[in-house]
DNA sequence: CCAGTCCTATAGCGTCTTGCTATGGAACGT
DNA sequence: ACGTTCCATAGCAAGACGCTATAGGACTGG
């Protein structure tokens, strides 16, 4: 049972004949009646009476004409979807992205590519390194991904673009003054304690090479989801290290945000695999380049 | 896109690549690429993103796949139908009859068909007269009929098998009392008034032949619907002739019923084109066949 | 780091299906 | 009785799909 010869039987039915249908069809009648006897005997019903040189629609066939008709339609709602997601028009971009990034820029991007293409639905698989992003993108779990990493990531096949700079802040609970300006330096962190995240993630990566120059930085609280960060730091459990995209939120918080001296930047990278990539997903990069460049 | 490649599809998504879905589809597994090759080029979307020696489920192909699913639980609710109408399990009969043989003996077949074949449905399309009912089996717009007729229907490939032979009563308004026994001869119709259907109806042409004999009688009102031949029976416009299956309603109804003597009696025959039948209407025919042999 | 293994893609070839044209046969209209 | 109008069948060419063999890339174990 293919979908050609439910094609031609609904064809027949609706044509009311063999001749009919082949002409609509664009096929020669022969093709129909083999179709169409190949079909009866495989089902094991007989679809149309033949009574004269005319055909009828037997009542069996009366019955399945219809969900003939059911599965051309799911298949003709089929081959548009595929059409629709094949130029972008909808479709869904799968981006790995480190908690931090799909705070931002990623938040950014899917604002302004939903201007443009508004049937696309960006899902982002949260990771919790840079490291597992390029993991997922290169075993094709995501398309794309985006990170923050100190070098330009490298793999087979893999394409790294690099995007703005992140910048590490330090986040203090209310009243908590470290410094009477807007930045930090290292030093002014002696004896603090902090609310740091697991190992293999960027800011805890910046609070260990810190700690190790520093010394005397204690761990006040080790979190699995960066999330609880902010909220542990508003309680005054510790100070905390955050990407600058969380800066707005934390002052508005009530928290105090510095900045650091000199300034602790991360390199963000929109990574992929190189080769043809889907439409939709072509357009979150597009979007992110364009708007990236500075 | 064919339905062949869509079970493939889903088969690759299901078995998680190429090897274990052509192990379980019993192919090679070259067709497997080729057939999804061919379908990602048709639908212009990748499906599976190809990743060192695996390959994964696009995103694409995650919103087709579920689509992919549905088409073929359609085609296989579809074949499963078919079976299903070709055993004779479910299935309908269509049956031209004319209104009389509707009644009786047609009801009774249903009753007894539905105790062996609880899902076929049987419809009846009323015709007026036999030659209609023998029309619509000839164009094939029923499988089978039923119909009273005087001779043994013929006509180019027609099957007609005898059944009982329907017996034709006269029924007067309550009261109306014509003769002292339970039966009248042809003699006592003299001077009544009678409602009758129209002409090229089997009851109508006993009256006529009636009235042609004995003459003198009249009609009160010729109706179109036979079904309101006995309501105006009732109120009194005047006497009826109609098949026995009528008799017993018309009792209870207080209408006086007598049969003929000697009895006007009608065939009435099972017609059918020749050749294979629907499993469903070839239940239908043999049920009639068994019950009507006496 | 190299060989072995595993998986998908491609090539080459045989068979089955589908397309076509030509023609038969039955049924209807004139 | 004839021609017309259908569907069915026959015969043949082109395409699709089956298979095996093999290439190529990627992981694994020694």
């Amino acid at each position: 049972m293919e979908r050609r010869q439910l094609e031609y039987f609904v064809a027949i039915v609706e044509q009311g004949g063999f001749t009919h249908a082949a002409r609509a069809l664009r096929v020669a009648q022969p093709s129909l009646s083999r179709a169409i006897t190949k079909l009866e005997h495989e089902l094991g019903v007989e679809l149309f009476h033949r009574v004269g040189r005319n055909v009828v629609l037997s009542s069996a066939g009366e019955m399945l004409a219809d969900r003939a008709r059911l599965v051309l339609r799911d298949l003709d709602a089929m081959r548009a979807a595929a059409r629709s997601i094949g130029e972008g028009a909808v479709g869904r971009v799968d981006v790995a992205a480190t908690s931090s990034s799909a705070l931002e820029p990623v938040t950014s991007i899917i604002a302004e590519l939903r201007e443009h293409h508004p049937g696309v639905v960006v899902s982002t698989s949260s990771a919790l390194s840079a490291a597992e992003v390029i993991a997922m993108v290169v075993q094709g779990r995501c398309e794309v991904g985006v990170c923050g990493n100190a070098e330009r990531p490298t793999g087979r096949g893999l394409v790294a673009h690099h995007l703005r700079d992140e910048e590490f802040l330090l986040v203090v609970p209310p009243g908590a003054i470290v410094s009477s300006g807007p930045a930090v330096s290292p030093d002014q962190l002696r004896g603090m304690r902090f609310v740091v995240t697991k190992p293999a993630t960027a800011v805890r990566a910046l609070f260990d090479r810190l700690a190790a120059t520093i010394g005397d930085m204690a761990i006040a609280a080790e979190v699995g989801d960066r999330s609880v960060v902010l909220p542990m730091v508003l309680k005054g459990i510790g100070a905390g290290l955050m990407p600058d995209g969380w800066a707005d939120l934390a002052r508005r918080a009530g928290a105090e945000v510095y900045r650091f001296d000199p300034a602790e930047r991360l390199p963000q990278w929109l990574v992929h695999r190189r080769g043809q990539l889907t439409a939709a997903t072509q357009a979150f990069v597009d979007t992110t380049l364009a708007s990236g460049r500075d």
